[in-house]
DNA sequence: ACCTGAACACCGTTCAAGT
DNA sequence: ACCTGAACACCGTTCAAGT
């Protein structure tokens, strides 16, 4: 989005010297903005030189190849989290408080980003070796550091690592999995299947999930994130003093 | 692997009437085991017919395009869980024991088909409406029935649901993503960035994940599979009650 | 009935050539 | 220094034609 708006003000005037130059930062952000208003599949070498307004093998000057561009695209996206003050400082008010900020902080990036956020999971992780093969051994660093310093063990800093961020991958998935399937899929509901018809779909066989329709719909994603992580704040604090 | 076989057994011999008719299954098989060896980008349709023994042009009798190709391979896999009697039988010693039955079942065969597992989470859900947009509206209402005849209220079994849903998404695709970097990247292990080298493969700077380098990448999927499941029915116990 | 050849539009990527 | 044209190998997909 800010990319589009670099290039369009100056598309609009003809000065050619005035052209804003590429840069790596303006094709990821560029890329970026594509994937989510276009989707993943959409995003191509050839397509986003058009939006930058430049032919596809200009790109390569910039970024060495697709894969590196979307590996660029998830550094950029996990680069926002540490210019979110929630995440990056440690723990002040103990380790349940650092918690509750780092998974806040996460959540609202994924939040901000709902297309682009699967690329976290499905990227080859930076290291291999380490479980679960999250990116960015950074915030690995972070998370170990914080709760190390607040009390806990090794093995109970390391267990509680792998429980946090299975929660989170989870939790976050679902949540832009159902905001991608309200922007993305709205053309294939036709007028039958809308969940307000009177067999809510093709629901005949399934009458658990045809009556519980409404309580299935609505959106309790805040509520449910808040409570599934204080139970889980409580399972990691017995963690630490057992 | 299967249909791998079933061809080869025929190509040996000659006769052109004997040749291994191509069908849907045959077909779907073929492509989960091609991912699951090669990895899905490798999937391409004229590959898949090099396969078979085959052009590309003739999967289009039985598949009408890749993107319902990829479809047909969760379908598959979801199948899989129904021929498990672990998973599709309902809730007999309770709804505690039913849960556990249907997660390992799941887990089973996240953990059979590690690269092809991630599919089920990225494709378009089969009801966009439903939260979370998992795949399969029958293993759905298989859930909320469990669970509704065993005590639970509307509102207790769909909560649970969701929970249920994000804590086996979230855990999974961590161990099937830890898998895959086991069998996919060993290429990208040069020796300098080998866990056991003295510098942790340049973690200068991350000293607590340097020194917890061992407990991280040991690999305690089950105990903490376990562990985590068990907590999470605890906290479902407490919705059912409360 | 089932498979193929040829074709089309579209990819990612390279590199010598332009300005 | 930065971008482009032309080219290459490879996609998914269609369809008339073969057997």
């Amino acid at each position: 989005m800010v990319a589009d708006a670099d290039v369009a003000a100056v598309v609009g005037d003809d000065p050619p010297s005035s052209r804003v130059p590429l840069s790596t930062a303006i094709v990821v952000m560029a890329a970026v903005d594509h994937i989510e208003e276009r989707g993943l599949p959409e995003l191509t070498m050839r397509r986003l030189g058009q939006v930058l307004g430049v032919e596809a093998m200009s790109l390569y000057r910039h970024v060495s190849g697709r894969e590196e561009l979307l590996d660029a695209v998830v550094d950029h996206i996990v680069g926002e989290m540490d210019d979110d003050d929630d995440v990056v400082t440690g723990p002040t008010d103990g380790w349940q408080d650092f918690l509750q900020r780092l998974a806040h902080g996460v959540r609202r990036v994924a939040l901000a980003h709902p297309r682009c956020f699967p690329l976290i999971a499905s990227r080859p992780p930076e290291a291999p070796w380490l479980r679960p093969p999250l990116r960015c051994v950074r915030w690995v660093e972070l998370f170990l550091q914080g709760l190390l310093a607040d009390g806990f063990s090794d093995e109970a800093a390391v267990e509680a690592y792998r429980a946090f961020t299975s929660f989170l991958l989870g939790h976050l998935l679902l949540e832009v999995a159902a905001h991608g399937a309200d922007v993305g899929l709205l053309d294939v509901l036709e007028a039958g299947s809308a969940p307000e018809g009177p067999d809510g779909g093709g629901l005949a066989g399934f009458p658990a999930v045809s009556r519980l329709r409404h309580l299935l719909t609505e959106d309790h994603a805040v509520a449910e994130f808040e409570v599934a992580l204080e139970t889980l704040l409580d399972r990691l604090a017995g963690l630490r003093s057992g």
